[in-house]
DNA sequence: ATCGCTGCAAATGCTTTGCAAGTAC
DNA sequence: GTACTTGCAAAGCATTTGCAGCGAT
């Protein structure tokens, strides 16, 4: 049995919540699409391939619960819809290890990077301001090498 | 006449878009409450104290338009709605030189603050990707100095 | 047998859009 | 006068919620 699966049973009986198809569904699906950036509709028809029985509001609701429980993060890409991702790392207490984004501003590619050079930006900032960090998240904008070429000019930005 | 509006004015005429009261009422808005990050609601509650006639679905336009014309920033908090404030820099081209935020978990404070030690991340990112860099955004999730006290633990992520 | 969970449909909330009247140039 | 703009109301989307039936423990 697969780890992170494991992980999402135990976290659900101590909270006396149950292990469901659907729930486990969702998980599974997160899991063999790591590394891309899944909008719950799309997780929804992937889950459909596998349980055509399942309802939309559940994998909204599992996607919610998941995120919560710590196993999956969820992303905004102003793209109108959130995007999730199975995480990186699963402590369970302290600094979220999530890795960060490129965002391509022609054809809205996304391009993860693991990064983790905010450790000093984060100390400096918590002893300015007293703030007490506990995950951040960072996101590039700019051109990617394919569409570094095409330079879409214009006085507007490039509409999404 | 203040410098961001002339720019207002500038940029509209050259793309042949004409200089209305509404316009230059949300700019002048989102300039007199710098430093804030209000959302399109808030906006419109601001504006229809300085002109009562104006509509909400107008408000949206005319930030959407400072948007692209550069003089106005979109930021996303995952609150629900998105939030505008004014830009910090105002090059034609190349960088936006925008600040960041610090967020409470907890109290849902939005702290800004101004740093730059992203440049060498960049750097780095570009060399390794090919990606052309134009703008960043950072976030950093925590707890204010008000709210590191009261601590609100339990296993799942404080409700936003 | 409980109490939580699911699926459906309806509801919600932010944002956008269609359209006729109004306004800048 | 000619576009472009506005305000209103309606539409659009992503996401959430109410509820009756279903399922896990």
């Amino acid at each position: 049995m697969n780890e992170r699966t494991e992980q999402l049973k135990t976290r659900l009986k101590a909270k006396g919540l149950k292990i469901t198809t659907q729930r486990l569904l969702v998980l599974r699906v997160l899991m063999d699409n790591a590394g891309e950036h899944l909008t719950a509709e799309e997780i929804y028809a992937k889950t459909c391939e596998l349980n055509p029985g399942i309802g939309l509001a559940t994998v909204y609701r599992s996607i919610q619960l998941l995120t919560q429980l710590g196993l999956v993060d969820r992303i905004n890409l102003d793209d109108g819809s959130a995007r999730y991702e199975i995480s990186d790392a699963d402590e369970e207490k302290g600094k979220h290890h999530r890795h960060h984004h490129l965002i391509c501003l022609n054809c809205g590619k996304i391009i993860p990077f693991e990064k983790d050079l905010l450790e000093e930006l984060e100390r400096n900032v918590s002893e300015t301001t007293g703030f007490q960090i506990v995950d951040h998240e960072v996101r590039l904008y700019g051109y990617c090498s394919d569409c570094s070429k095409a330079e879409v000019k214009s006085g507007l930005r490039t509409e999404e």
